[in-house]
DNA sequence: TTGTAGGCGTTATCAG
DNA sequence: CTGATAACGCCTACAA
């Protein structure tokens, strides 16, 4: 008999110890070893004191595997990215704040963090990730409202699996869903462009297909509509979330400069590329348009003007949403509960805004 | 007896079908099922479909847990990932495009990505994730030269345990290590500079704790030393690779301002914090000072003026490294093999060099 | 409070 | 070419 060792070569002896050592060495059976080890139903606290004296003795440590195997799940929370190269809608600020948020939660947890990419081309088979027990519960970030993806998050809640969805509204509820208020967010916005004084607010938005996109609509027309003024769709522009798209937008809104005095736009991306557009015309920020942005993404701080823009806690929201998500795997009683809640964003004014 | 179900109220009746019901269908042996869906060993062609018919009415899919603990093997790379909270050393932009690399390999080779945090604080552990089967190899991300980051890369190495650390250089060789030529890609800037006329070409570089820093120091140094130009360095500057630490050097930097004709920086957050110090303080860019500056990160485009900067090719580097480290893991005489592997450049020119 | 033993789904070895 | 069957390490009723 041979002894398994996880070294393939080194000076130490490093022997993979399992269970069965440990009760051996402690002189109790295995499954005592288990009890103590997971603090499970009562025990006498000397043979606690020996398992893990006997376990330390050996350097046990669970062979995590098996374990899921045992109780039959994963121990993985699933963290489906859309497609990264190339960003789109989704600037990488968004990801690294939002994953480091998931990844406190699931570190605090004991889980661990299975990172999956979707294929933008196949339809993604999420219900398949459960099936083959890779994970035990998905966070979706940066879900749209194309068809295919609607469609394989509505199988998972037909099969009432437990995931979450980040950040994105979806018309039919019973989704678990946890987003900021960016409807709320785009009124502060839109308000404090008012409070400074302007009457004609141009609204920049990105693509319509994102829920997103209609919630930062809403606001800015609840803004306007309590400041009595009457929205003027000849001073809506439409772009895709990203930096090409809002310096096509420039053109448009250079032509319009005479009935604007502001404008509000979907993200920072596409005011940063709007910004550049219109200086390289000749224009003068914020003094012949004013600006506010959303997301306040690094490099809102350092643009030319820094830009006055709302800003999301991706960080929270990543952790609260994974707390959430492994709490009903945890508790029973939570199990059915849908996760909705709403976070609530903060305007950073700079000087964009001609503040 | 009872029929497992995935699903927890589902209206559709979607059991969780294993090989053994597989095998009944088929009217074969588990055995057989297995060889037929690994593709293992001769079989019979009427076998072979009857197995597949068979697999594909129960809807049958692999469980990849009890895969894994048959094999002894998670299926898993584990990707570390410093401390993401606050940023540092790693622009966003380095983590999105090294994940997809890394995400794009390990999906073609049918690995799991599990992401791993590594705490600042406490020592990580890397050998404990191999002991409990968690991971089968690993990619580091944003090692430094602090000594207990050293010490555990080291363990990993004296276990003879896979792994391989990203776009850092490390004293004791041996390690396996996949990077970008920061040296070539410093002279290449430096280069740039001296034949746009400069002579007098100051150094802002990063922490000198990271190998980073010392490759681009030593590229500078080469550049010069080509054209016949003493070093100087009462106009070597140094910060740490933040916005902030940038604007810090401004001060030094203004003050010498008589006597440079351009800086070379060590990456492009120095250099945005560096530009709108000077800026704020009267200085014409590119007319007063040209600038190189490194990475090529999103923003480098949309500074004012734009940035000329050295790419890196950080998706083609994850890419690699996850290619080179999961074929150890399969390839049974690749697995003594060190990988090393050095990744080239490119000096992308825009106006902030004079262009 | 502790031990016994069956089971989890797959892999892989060995006969046939 | 195919079928039995022993691992794999752990969990958890159930028994004592």
């Amino acid at each position: 008999m041979y002894t398994r060792t996880l070294f393939i070569d080194g000076q130490e002896d490093y022997p993979l110890t399992n269970r069965k050592e440990v009760a051996r060495l402690a002189g109790v059976s295995e499954a005592t070893v288990s009890r103590v080890l997971n603090g499970i139903g009562p025990m006498k606290d000397s043979t606690k004191k020996r398992v893990l004296d006997a376990a330390k003795q050996l350097n046990y440590e669970l062979n995590a595997v098996a374990s899921s195997f045992a109780r039959g799940r994963s121990g993985n929370l699933g963290v489906v990215m859309p497609h990264v190269p190339k960003v789109h809608l989704f600037s990488t600020y968004y990801f690294s704040e939002l994953l480091s948020g998931i990844g406190e939660a699931v570190r605090s947890k004991g889980y661990g963090l299975l990172l999956l990419f979707r294929d933008p081309a196949a339809e993604f088979d999420y219900v398949s990730l459960y099936r083959t027990q890779r994970v035990d519960a998905c966070l979706i970030l940066g879900a749209s409202a194309i068809d295919s993806e609607i469609a394989g998050i509505h199988r998972l809640a037909e099969a009432s699996l437990p995931f979450c969805v980040m950040d994105q509204r979806f018309e039919h509820s019973g989704l678990s869903i946890v987003a900021a208020d960016h409807e709320q967010g785009s009124y502060d916005a839109v308000r404090h462009l008012i409070d400074g004084g302007c009457t004609r607010i141009g609204f920049l938005n990105g693509s319509p297909q994102y829920s997103n996109s209609q919630d930062r609509h809403e606001g800015y027309l609840r803004a306007l509509a309590e400041a009595g003024i009457e929205p003027d769709e000849s001073i809506f522009y439409e772009g895709n979330y990203s930096r090409t798209s809002g310096r096509r937008a420039a053109e448009a809104v250079y032509r319009d400069l005479g009935r604007l005095d502001a404008i509000f736009v979907g993200n920072d991306r596409m005011a940063i590329g709007l910004m550049q557009a219109l200086r390289e015309k000749g224009c003068r920020l914020p003094d012949d348009l004013k600006i506010v942005a959303y997301d306040d993404s690094d490099a809102a701080s350092f643009t030319e003007p820094p830009l006055t823009t709302v800003k999301v806690p991706f960080y929270d929201m990543g952790r609260l949403a994974a707390d959430k998500l492994l709490a009903r795997l945890t508790d029973k009683d939570q199990t059915d509960g849908v996760i909705n809640e709403k976070l609530q964003t903060e305007l950073k004014i700079r000087k964009s805004s001609g503040n």
